[in-house]
DNA sequence: CTGTTAGCGCGTTCAT
DNA sequence: ATGAACGCGCTAACAG
């Protein structure tokens, strides 16, 4: 493969005006311009990034890392962030944890060795080492989706707590006065917000917060399966089940449907999280609707600002609204 | 950030040392191992990949290249390509085309300065600029789920000849005999390799392939619900409509939902790729299922395979199987 | 507007 | 088992 070099000679100028030209920096005159570009043509030139990033300290590339890109909020998520990148000239490397802080902590050692430019990160669990590590290597860094305790950093979330709050302030204005919320695990900042927010509604209605009516379990459909089962064993049953995020909402609805429980005739479900609706033929499910696209573009567009400026200003916190789509999984609690 | 050099100076040996350890190249003492390693933490010394790919001609860096992410296939297809790569090793760059030939080449070009170790692309339409000039680069390439007329490469897809096949069978056997076709873009090999396999079925009951009842337009909802209704108005009416991938099939659905038609009553669906169980609480639509993730690790694999002996060695193409899974949105033609 | 020099951080080559 | 010298391809810094 020809190098600066050969296009040079091909060109009868020095390296420096070929890199000049190519990246469109100092200035060179009309007529280098044309016989570099007639050379590059010629010998079919492509400059070597990894060349130039040696040299620059710059490679044009961020790391996103989520928990799973086959959960459609991270899916759109993932699209936001490559669009915003990708107009801003940024290669994107996407990594799973699966919620495995060693993944995590593995991932950013490689993504700090490629010398990533950035880092988009969900962070799994509240382990904070990762970020420790980012920072003290002074790469710029937004979490999205989460907040961890007692750190500063940029970052871009939805209003969980409140979402929630709208969420079972709903159910109580249809008459429910027995909710069950499965929940995913304790250690993650939106469990613990949905969990705020749900607590909120049932206190400022006057109603007691009971531990037994949240289950903690993961964010997967397996986990909303088995916790509705123990759910449908309480006595007094719940006349409605909160959801913590798609994928377990999925899984209450399977259970209900396993049972032969009728939705909303005799338990309303609400969840947190819509699904596409490109992927859905009658919506159904009522939910809190987490804006993933916008979400990933506005962390994007926050790590490049920091790009420039490396360190400078205040960590900003982006916290965006949720919305509540009524759908026909709620109705009146009967009894 | 320390370098090499510091890592040399604190543990009292040269540079070159530093790198054997660090890579366990070479050999070393056991004693310069401990010196070395306990240099690294004390530093917090981080390899830089970028100047030992400036090196060694290597990046561990693969591109993958969709149409787009958030459709659920690529989704999981993407999925086993990260998590084939990792395993190996590698990180993936992300890229979304939306079938748009310059987006193509555009990120091509950036990848290939970028020194990505191999290609995995879902070409747009049949352009052929992108892989020429991958493989005049020299650089290994699988194409996954489509084939280009007149290139050798390795290649990665399903059977949709066959899966297409089997499903208007299911259909002629359920006694329709007045099937529409909803095709994506007539330039896209999945669109003719589903035509084909549904001709041949047609053909071989001894029906005349008629080229009115093949609608062709975009892989995407809107377009399947636009030829939906246009489906509609065709005199004799189709009594099953055929979605030719997951995104069309949801825009037939849609549009016979807003027609008021009942399906499978009135009129039979069927499409191709399935949604993932995870996303959907009682799977109602008819479907050949391709295995996406499983395309991914594959492609993965065999990318990987070629990475070692550049270019040698015979051109593969995988072809996997699609399974048709029956459901509720197909049923007896009644007339 | 253009060129010279030097060096980014690492690993290959050859020596000891 | 260890080290010295050199160069991967490019561009920052400094001429002119």
């Amino acid at each position: 493969m020809p190098t600066v070099l050969d296009v040079a000679k091909c060109a009868g100028v020095s390296p420096i005006t070929v890199s000049r030209v190519i990246n469109r920096s100092g200035s060179f005159s009309e007529e280098t311009r044309k016989r570099v570009e007639a050379a590059v043509a010629e010998l079919g030139y492509v400059q070597n990034s990894v060349a130039r990033s040696l040299r620059s300290s710059r490679t044009n590339t961020i790391a996103l890392i989520v928990s799973d890109i086959t959960n459609p909020f991270f899916t759109s998520l993932a699209r936001g962030v490559e669009d915003t990148a990708s107009d801003a000239g940024y290669t994107v490397f996407f990594c799973n944890t699966d919620e495995l802080t060693e993944e995590e902590e593995r991932y950013t050692q490689v993504l700090l060795q490629k010398q990533v430019d950035g880092f988009l990160l969900v962070p799994a669990h509240s382990s904070l080492n990762s970020i420790e590590k980012i920072q003290k290597h002074n790469i710029p860094l937004v979490i999205i989706d989460r907040w961890l305790p007692g750190v500063a950093v940029d970052s871009v979330r939805c209003d969980s707590v409140e979402g929630s709050y709208q969420l079972t302030r709903l159910l109580l204005s249809l008459g429910h006065r027995n909710i069950a919320l499965i929940s995913g695990p304790k250690d993650v900042s939106t469990s613990i917000d949905r969990v705020s927010g749900y607590r909120n509604a049932l206190e400022e209605a006057g109603l007691p917060f009971d531990p037994a009516n949240v289950q903690y379990g993961e964010f997967v459909q397996s986990s909303g399966y088995a916790l509705t089962k123990r759910v449908l064993a309480m006595d007094p049953r719940p006349t409605a089940i909160f959801g913590a995020n798609n994928f377990i909402a999925i899984g209450v609805l399977k259970a209900l449907n396993d049972a032969g429980i009728k939705v909303p005739g005799e338990i309303s479900v609400v969840g947190f999280d819509d699904l596409p609706e490109l992927l859905v033929v009658s919506p159904f499910l009522t939910v809190a609707s987490q804006p993933a696209y916008e979400m990933g573009c506005r962390a994007t567009r926050l790590l490049i600002e920091r790009l420039g400026k490396k360190g400078a200003g205040e960590k900003q916190q982006v916290i965006l609204p949720t919305q509540v789509i009524v759908r026909g999984s709620t109705g009146a609690a009967n009894g």
